[in-house]
DNA sequence: CGCTTGAGTTAGAAGCTATAACCAGACGAG
DNA sequence: CTCGTCTGGTTATAGCTTCTAACTCAAGCG
């Protein structure tokens, strides 16, 4: 096995690795906007443009976490669809891997870096996560007489689904005595 | 008028008043994160720090800005309701609102800044938007034989508009061949 | 065994926020 | 009218960022 890499190849790809690994603790704490390079390289011991050899720039590096993000959660939702859940289990799979880390989820539906532009690949994983739900949603049995096509019905669950999670992510229910996740159990349900 | 006001505090007033001027058009072409302080004191023919006379820091000017954008769609939310709009009318006049300038949405409905904590006073301000809303939906003929209450209502109504309206913005809808304004009509009246 | 390739270094440019020290002009008090 | 304070502006500087350039040194390949 890995016949065709080079020590070369398998240091590079370590490296590159441990880059992401900081970069998603990074992430985690202060979010992609202070995400910065020198201090990755700082943790990591060695100094500053060192990293350059790895990737090419900041936004290279943003946008490998982003494929991963979109990976993750492609899988996530793929895998609970897999083990038998309903429309509902997706949609708390989703609030899960969300809350297990919301920057994450942020780094990919919040608020685009307004220069960044998304390479054409990011988008088509992006897809894959729909590709799930129109699968979860050409299996739910229906309820109306007449119904709106699968993929109607997953982008409107997805445009539901993130719009409650959005914004208990972003804080705004904190004085508002409600419960972000009773509020996301009902919306989920009104789908049904 | 203005009796009280000194030359003095008139001028810092005015200036005050530009700085945000060129700050709202920095904002809308390259969004919050990179506005830059320098780049707006160099528009105003003055160099660099002479802008912490007027604004302590850049997060404070953020929040003016913050304040103000939370001002201008509450206030377009109640003067849509004060001319008999209903909840629907209420929903295509934020959306207007944000297509208007989407970052200006993005600045107070966008992903937050990790370390900036937004003033008591900021919160008081969004509650205005709920308030509006939740007298609209009070006034709203009731559909079901059980309803809940306008709040919780005017709450669902929220997170189904800001969920479809920031997907929009972010531009996720991109590939997908849909037509934003017709989901969000459609997705509006599934209210009622 | 030598030559090439590449990983790492330091130096530096250009940009940012923010502070410090300083200067000059306008304002209010006597 | 004059004097002192207050304030809006300046330049210099620290410390941070991304990123480029030039260089060194060692590891791997032929």
């Amino acid at each position: 096995m890995d016949a065709g890499t080079s020590p070369r190849e398998r240091y590079r790809a370590q490296v590159r690795a441990e880059i992401k690994q900081h970069a998603w603790e990074q992430l985690a704490t202060t979010g992609v906007a202070a995400l910065s390079l020198n201090a990755i390289a700082k943790q990591l011991g060695m100094s500053g443009p060192a990293l350059y050899r790895y990737f090419a720039s900041r936004d290279e590096l943003i946008t490998d976490l982003v494929r991963d993000a979109y990976r993750s959660l492609a899988d996530t939702v793929r895998s609970a669809f897999d083990a038998g859940a309903d429309v509902a289990g997706l949609a708390h799979a989703i609030r899960k891997w969300a809350l297990d880390d919301p920057q994450r989820y942020l780094l990919i539906y919040g608020t685009p870096v307004p220069g960044y532009h998304a390479p054409d690949d990011t988008t088509t994983i992006s897809d894959k996560v729909m590709v799930v739900l129109i699968d979860a949603f050409a299996a739910q049995p229906r309820n109306g007489p007449v119904s709106a096509p699968a993929s109607r019905r997953a982008l409107s669950f997805w445009t539901r689904v993130h719009g409650v999670l959005s914004l208990e992510l972003a804080g705004h229910f904190a004085g508002m005595d409600v419960d972000p996740a009773q509020l996301f159990a009902d919306e989920v349900d009104t789908l049904l």
